[in-house]
RNA sequence: GCGCCCGUAGCUCAGCGGACAGAGCGACGGCCUUCUAAGCCGUGGGUCGGAGGUUCGAAUCCUCCCGGGCGCACCA
């Protein structure tokens, strides 16, 4: 049994209509267990009415064995009622993918590489930055469940202008000086400030430990004094040119919206600004380690599109193989008051800080529970607390409250499962809705990974779980007619919930 | 001025071509001798910023306008 069970109805669906068929779960539970409008979309071109396309494709759709009722509605709907066996089958299915249900949905696997956070090592992760982490964590995890090999990587300016400024005010810490105007102030300065020696790696230490804490993993880090020295060897591929004492890259003519100074005239210092850095870096990635270079970057960031679709062109790559996921800001709400963020000010929130409030689950959840194109406001008492009215909760809850199930059920009725998972004869709504909404999870995973969105998986789990609890609080498992196929059931839900919170970067705890 | 993003219920946001637009919070009312009540059920609440257009069908696609956020350094 292939383990998504819509796409084959949808296939011998489709050879019954001679076309692609969509199959849609209709909001209204009269309408069926799922509909199609294909005899809408055939109308124009087939110059039949859709009513008539539709009343053919539901005598072909009575022939197949999945379905036990099907009917025209509305302008030429077809809806589709189906059999037990079907909700059985989509059942086995899953239990037999088990963990890997849901995955493996690259059609081509790639080598990606994924730079994400990327903050300059000059003061602790800001939420906007952990944003950037939940946010590209959850596209590497994505990314990797389809198939690919994904490495995530740090990128950081160790000698530019910002690090100068940064050690500077430490320097100045150490003096017993205010920082100056320009320089960084705050708490962790005067922590730096306390050991002699180069305070980078110290703030770097600090950043990967918060990083890991939340959860991310880096597999390598990259410095930008390192890159920009390799520039001569780019130079012979790039377009560039000297005005006012500057070298220039022609940007502009690949793409960009101007040409950009790659290295500053002497009266500037005669350096490499950051964006040699940039194409060296570029060249590197997709020249010999990966398939694929994926930055994530905040909006602010927007411009650097262009930018890095130019150099691509320069060098002669593909430009699709560089893709620049960009994301929106963070604001935290505490006492209804919005806390607005500056990276110099010294009132920021850190990640950390965060974490400590409000748990890495919590905050892993409300950073990537919204589309990463949307401004977003995160409650931070709301996060914080440990109820029903937090949806982090609500979803753990379930996974735990099944785990109880099956600690309760018998070893060997749950080791013998997948054999004994016959549907009863009669299946009830809340049964049907939940394999409906586990049917749905390999075709959402897949959509969320190609759009790089993962906010649809937290509010999938809700889902989910709304599915489940409702499921729990109507029909008894253990002890009931239908035990193995509902112990079935619950373990399948059991590892989708599983997944879902895994791809978040949240916990599934079997206790509460 | 040019460019990117966003305007959906009182608030925070899902939905991004289909049949009466959803969730959480907030407000109000029910349900625990039952596998975890961190649960379930119910009530109230929206001209989907506005105007045109495409389509059998638009919150969803296109154009314009209004409102908000962010960019347009020899900073990163």
């Amino acid at each position: 049994m292939p383990a998504d069970a819509v796409r084959v109805l949808e296939a011998a669906l489709a050879d019954a209509a001679g076309a692609e068929v969509a199959l849609e779960r209709p909001g209204d539970p009269s309408h069926g267990d799922y509909a199609t409008n294909v005899a809408l979309r055939l109308a124009g071109a087939r110059r039949q009415p859709p009513r008539t396309i539709a009343e053919e494709l539901v005598e072909k759709a009575l022939g197949l064995p999945a379905v036990e009722r099907a009917e025209v509605a509305g302008p030429g709907f077809v809806n589709l009622w189906l059999e037990p066996a079907w909700y059985g089958d989509a059942l086995a299915g899953i239990l037999a993918a088990g963990e890997h249900y849901g995955g493996g949905s690259a059609a081509t696997p790639e080598r990606v590489q994924v730079e994400l956070v990327s903050a300059n090592p000059t003061g602790p992760i800001v939420v906007s930055a952990a944003r950037n982490g939940a946010y590209g964590d959850c596209v590497a995890r994505l990314l990797a469940f389809a198939g690919h090999e994904v490495e995530r990587e740090y990128y950081y300016n160790d000698a530019g202008t910002q690090m100068e400024r940064f050690r500077a005010s430490v320097e100045a810490a150490r003096r017993g000086e205010e920082a100056p105007d320009d320089g960084y102030r705050g708490a962790y300065v005067a922590e730096l400030a306390a050991d002699p020696g180069d305070p980078v790696p110290e703030m770097l230490h600090r950043i990967e430990a918060s990083l890991e804490r939340f959860r991310i993993h880096f597999d390598s880090w990259a410095l930008q004094s390192e890159l920009e020295l390799r520039l001569p060897e780019f130079l012979p591929r790039l377009e560039t040119y000297e005005r006012d004492g500057a070298l220039w890259l022609r940007s502009g003519a690949y793409g960009d919206d101007k040409d950009q100074v790659v290295i500053r005239s002497a009266e500037k210092g005669g350096l490499p600004t950051y964006r040699a850095a940039d194409i060296v870096y570029l060249a590197d990635k997709l020249g010999r380690r990966f398939d694929r270079a994926i930055y994530v970057l905040g909006a602010d960031h927007h411009g650097t599109r262009n930018w890095y679709a130019a150099i691509a062109r320069m060098l002669g790559f593909d430009p699709g193989r560089v893709e620049v996921l960009l994301y929106q800001f963070v604001h935290l709400v505490r006492g209804g008051e919005t806390t607005k963020m500056s990276k110099r000010a010294g009132d920021l929130v850190t990640l950390d800080e965060l974490i400590d409030e409000v748990g890495v689950d919590a905050a892993r959840w409300y950073l990537v529970n919204r589309d990463h194109d949307q401004t977003i406001e995160i409650d931070v008492d709301l996060a914080a607390e440990k109820s029903r009215k937090n949806p982090v909760y609500y979803v753990q809850y379930a996974h735990a409250r099944i785990a109880s199930i099956l600690r309760n059920a018998e070893a060997s009725t749950v080791s013998a499962l997948s054999s004994e998972a016959e549907p009863p004869a009669e299946l009830a709504v809340e049964e049907r809705d939940l394999i409906k909404r586990l049917a749905e999870f390999p075709t959402l995973v897949a959509e969320a990974t190609e759009r790089r969105a993962p906010h649809a998986l937290p509010n999938y789990a809700i889902q989910l779980a709304d599915d489940f609890h409702r499921f729990y609080h109507e029909h008894k498992v253990l002890g009931s007619e239908a035990e193995p196929f509902r112990l079935a059931l619950v373990t399948a839900t059991q590892t989708v919930l599983a997944r879902s919170l895994d791809l978040v970067g949240v916990d599934a705890p079997d206790r509460m």
